[in-house]
DNA sequence: CTGTTTTTGATGCAATTGCATCGAGATTGA
DNA sequence: TCAATCTCGATGCAATTGCATCAAAAACAG
């Protein structure tokens, strides 16, 4: 015999309703923020960072996948529009065929440089105002929290 | 003369990258429960949960939207899935002729309750179990700030 | 009133995402 | 060694989302 799961708590129930809404909230209006100053989505500019962050401006699909939780195929077909536009370059990986590494270019490194201007002043604007910098702090370690397993 | 805009501060940077994690790991947990129990998205439950609180059990769309933080076409077209499934029903709205209400139906709120079991154990298992009482009253107003204007 | 503006919801079309699966190349195990 | 398995990345196709715009009805302004 199984008991029906106990109710979350209502304070569980509010944080995750919260948490949900701030995200949205947040992301939309940072998205909206770059989209007006003409650049691409937050998920193009975190391809670029994890690139520019690895040795030579280099990592594997799977590296990317993990560091920005993308789904495979998506990011894969992210690179595909990515390389359209001359921001990153497929290059062959060393000693297994089936691999890759991408590389970003001049160029990748020139557009995550100028969204960054645009996206630091919106976090600014959407958190850095809305926090001091002890409740950001709390704001990580309950986060993690919930990140952690 | 324009300065560029100040760094935003290392706690907010980490605090904003927790944010979106956070919200993508345990979303995409809950929504793999709920997949695999063979029922629909979370978007559908908010739809049907947000109804169902509503007097008489309806609704207007711009309603649903402004609680789900939908966008307008996204809504009209789940609502059309919705009721296609039988979970909904529109109808007239008495007095304007541009508007209309949302009705849930006895299937849809009998599928809002069985997906709440799952939804609700989703919860505990990863939220609850991860933070104190006190820490989920904290984590919400927190959040609550990042919400507020 | 009556012409203009606003609000509400729908929809054609393009872009993106999700799902399933594939082919090529490594790795493993008897 | 070599067949079975696993890993990596790509892709056809369906579902969903985003964008622009529409038509109808209501609200508003003179």
């Amino acid at each position: 015999m199984q008991e029906p799961p106990p109710e979350p708590p209502a304070s569980v129930i509010r944080a995750w309703g919260r948490l949900i809404r701030a995200e949205r909230i947040v992301v939309g209006r940072i998205e909206a923020e770059l989209k007006s100053a003409g650049f691409p989505s937050l998920h193009w500019y975190d391809v670029l960072l994890e690139l520019k962050r690895g040795p030579e401006g280099r990592l594997t699909p799977r590296e990317i996948e993990e560091a920005g939780l993308f789904e495979q195929y998506n990011l894969s077909r992210l690179l595909d529009r990515m390389e359209n536009k001359g921001l990153v370059r497929r290059i062959p990986f060393p000693g297994d065929k089936r691999r890759q590494l991408i590389e970003i270019t001049e160029e990748g490194k020139a557009l995550q440089w100028r969204m960054w201007s645009v996206y630091g002043a919106a976090i600014n604007r959407f958190i850095s105002a809305k926090l001091t910098d002890k409740e950001a702090g709390q704001l990580s370690a309950l986060l993690l929290k919930l990140i952690q397993e």
